[in-house]
DNA sequence: ATTATCTATAGATCTATAGATAATGC
DNA sequence: ATTATCTATAGATCTATAGATAATGC
């Protein structure tokens, strides 16, 4: 006689609240469901429906976690922005060392492929002034250019950065290099590599600009 | 007694065919409908039903052109690689001087924001395998990093290039340039340029790699 | 009492088909 | 006859609400 088949890998389902079941994980398990979906057809490609079913839940046991879509979006983004950089970035960076790490940020991310489409996709829709990432994507940005000219103006104070480097326009292209690597990293199988090309930009900015310490 | 109020710029609108209306012209006005909601809103968040109505046109009025959304798209794509580097690329260009070319596209870019939107807000969704535009970017970005890396061959033969600079990652870099400072250019009202960043990597590039004509 | 989950469903779209109507062009 | 346009509508989703059911935790 047959034994009555346990669902395998899916938790509890059922009418009332889950024996045992811990909300803060299921919290986990929807947002971790949601990045995936949004990295893969972004905001409005995504339905409710399907980051449910990925998760385990049926759609409104989702959205008594995530009223809405949107809110569901700035959890994922939240979620997101905490571990962008975590790891590589560190106040003890000083001057060009900040651009060294920009390539260990390139290298590091070709382990993380849902992470970089996450970005990607976001990115190209929240360009759209009413996108719900909109917001997101411009303070995303805005510290990073931040963060490379600071590189530059530490490295122009310590004598290794000529005085005349334009500070903004090198971090207007910097950030640039990294995100549209991140596009073809993601579409073309040609572009194996982002830490690569991103180390030739290092390199062909430094040769700009650069003044050895021995030349001082 | 009021008269009648004609329909301002709306061209006929009734049941039968329209009379004197040129199809042709009714094509062109649904593409360029087509494209700046494409631009603005992706592929997915595009409906057929806004393109219509932007165009001065029924939903099946425009199904009548194009029968389903993904052929609408694949005409909008069509139409934009004719118009993409028209007047600014010229096989007569050589070695550094399509690094110049590159700038020029970048400046003139600044001028058509629509056209540079549709391209962002189609890399972003045409990451995904599955998307109608997949292939269209593909073919974009490997057109695009051949032309660089061939213009490296050739400063390389004509002595103007190191023979060691790596000119697949470089080509890799200039286009990704290109393309995340569309992202920012479109989305930060702080980047009011592509032209300006785009000659700053061109500059550090030309300053690591190229051979002065006077030094052979 | 509150929280987590479900079923049922309303209301709004969205794509695409069926078929009517009117002008064009061979 | 073919082409361009419309109205009507089927069929499929999609978001979000209403309300039932069951466990948790004060």
């Amino acid at each position: 006689m047959p034994t009555t088949p346990t669902p395998p890998t899916t938790p509890a389902r059922g009418r009332g609240r889950p024996r045992g079941g811990d909300p803060a994980q299921t919290r986990e398990r929807i947002l971790a469901a949601a990045a995936e979906q949004f990295a893969e057809s972004g905001y409005h490609g995504t339905t409710m429906v399907a980051v449910a079913k990925a998760a385990g839940l049926s759609q409104t046991g989702l959205l008594h976690h995530f009223p809405t879509k949107e809110e569901l979006l700035a959890g994922v983004l939240e979620r997101r922005d905490i571990e962008d950089t975590a790891g590589l970035w560190d106040d003890s960076l000083r001057g060009w060392e900040w651009f060294d790490a920009l390539v260990r940020l390139a290298k590091h991310n070709e382990s993380r492929e849902v992470f970089v489409r996450l970005f990607t996709a976001m990115a190209g829709e929240a360009v759209d002034d009413g996108h719900p990432g909109h917001a997101w994507l411009r303070s995303h940005h805005d510290a990073a250019r931040r963060v490379i000219a600071r590189a530059l103006a530490q490295a122009k104070e310590d004598g290794t950065c000529h005085p005349d480097a334009p500070a903004d326009l090198i971090a207007q292209a910097t950030v640039a290099v990294m995100d549209g690597l991140q596009l073809q990293w993601l579409a073309e199988p040609a572009v194996t590599e982002m830490a690569a090309p991103m180390q030739a930009h290092v390199d062909a900015v430094r040769a700009r600009w650069e003044i050895p310490s021995g030349a001082r």
